[in-house]
DNA sequence: AGCTTATATGAATATATGTTCAAATATTCA
DNA sequence: TGAATATTTGAACATATATTCATATAAGCT
């Protein structure tokens, strides 16, 4: 133990360095599928712009139109579309119209939470 | 109540329309500041990538070497020691030289949070 | 029906980003 | 010292992305 000499992986061609083998086969088999890793990869990525993240900080505390969420963040109402589409395709964000107006909330508790695990780390 | 009329803000030229004035005003006296926000972003962001993501993931469990880590995603060392820079600026990894081969694991509590509360999302 | 308001959509563009390649450090061992 | 190993760095490139502008849809009002 603790040898730290490289072994090889991947057959005769051997272009794959390891010195832990034990570890990369047991994170292998520990590692979420690919697909799932994907998936929670870009829930995490649409909160990784602030533009967005504001968006959801607000839509945290009460639901709101694309025209106030343009005035709050001080962008375009497209802008705003665009973005608020994304969340609703990762089901983030739910909207219900009432007349003309069309209004938005969050759709998941799970992004509550993550928006107070990462509140928590930012306000120490 | 309920009167979905836009009214105009900032001064005479009025190129801002919203509708709830107090939404709008709320959401301004309660979001975080716009320093805290592209930190918090940025810690997002860096859980936003796929290949990024499948790094943390396995560093939750054991503490992994480049090569290691190289052989586990398929990519090149070069690629995983920038990604792993990334993780480091943000202090959400720390490394810890033994000889020739650097050991990288989680350096943040509320990371391995984040990573939890993803997976039960994922995993329903 | 028209007119206005609220939002959505698509193209375009400038910027950001992930990976690779080549070369540079840093550490160990002979 | 010199060779080999482990990792880092910087340039380069191809792709992704956020925003804007112009236009389209959808609902209410007269």
């Amino acid at each position: 133990m603790g040898s730290a000499k490289a072994k090889c992986l991947d057959g005769e061609a051997c272009q794959v360095r390891v010195i832990h083998l034990d570890r990369v086969e047991r994170a292998r088999r520990e590692t979420v599928s690919e697909k799932e890793l994907n998936w929670l990869s870009s829930i995490y990525k649409v909160l990784g712009d602030p533009s967005r993240l504001k968006i959801v900080m607000a839509l945290r505390n009460v639901e709101m139109c694309v025209c106030d969420l343009a005035a709050f963040l001080g962008l375009t109402e497209s802008a705003i579309s665009h973005q608020l589409r994304r969340f609703k395709d990762l089901a983030l964000v739910k909207s219900r119209r009432e007349g003309q107006v069309i209004y938005y909330s969050l759709d998941d508790e799970h992004v509550a939470e993550l928006l107070n695990i990462g509140l928590e780390h930012v306000t120490e």
